[in-house]
DNA sequence: TAGAGGATTGAT
DNA sequence: TCAATCCTCTAC
């Protein structure tokens, strides 16, 4: 069953990004399906510096992140890597979550095809490889998560609190201390969360 | 309009 | 540990 908008509009970002592992990821790219079980994400808020719309700060690029929840937000990082956000909240509020990681479910052979020839729990461990292996790309930037090219699925699987893992953020340290703030959710153990 | 730098990855 | 690589933002 697809995810509701009513689930992204939620105004606690970090509760979307909880309730997001298990999730299932999905995309449809001409007809091919691939999808992915969500097992590692991060949230971002316009109220920590960690963010690209810290303090309000609205562009070009992270327009997308002051609409209404429930739609992806994707960017260029490094010039080279698609990231993946799902941004949360209503509109003018700019929060998302990021997916850094994700279990391959379903178009294994698909994925290997869009990765090269790696091994099966290095596919999608990672926010630029599980964009990749599901061929999402900047064009699909602003897109709703509920039409069929792309969407998110509940398949019923929990995420108790054992399996809960809550950490620091990767990768921004320039954010000061907000930079200590434990907003990254792991599913604790799984082979692919990264690093 | 030019220059600096980045929510990463993969090879060395 | 470091280079690849190019878009985005900021400042001139």
């Amino acid at each position: 069953m697809k995810l509701e908008p009513s689930f992204y509009y939620r105004k606690n970002v970090t509760t979307v990004a909880r309730d997001l592992l298990g999730k299932a990821l999905i995309t449809n790219v001409k007809g091919q399906i691939s999808s992915g079980i969500i097992v590692e994400t991060e949230a971002y808020s316009w109220k920590e510096r960690g963010c690209h719309a810290y303090n309000g700060r609205k562009t070009q690029r992270n327009e997308v992140m002051f609409g209404a929840g429930g739609k992806a937000y994707v960017y260029l990082c490094y010039g080279m890597h698609h990231l993946f956000n799902v941004v949360t909240n209503r509109e003018g509020i700019a929060e998302a979550v990021l997916v850094r990681a994700v279990e391959p479910l379903e178009g294994i052979d698909l994925m290997r095809k869009r990765r090269g020839d790696v091994h099966a729990h290095q596919l999608t461990s990672g926010p630029g490889k599980l964009t990749r292996a599901l061929g999402i790309d900047r064009s699909w930037n602003g897109k709703v998560l509920w039409n069929d090219d792309v969407w998110l699925e509940d398949i019923g699987r929990k995420v108790s609190g054992k399996q809960l893992e809550v950490s620091k953020r990767i990768g921004i340290d320039y954010a000061g201390e907000d930079a200590n703030l434990l907003w990254r959710f792991s599913i604790r153990d799984n082979k692919w969360v990264s690093r």
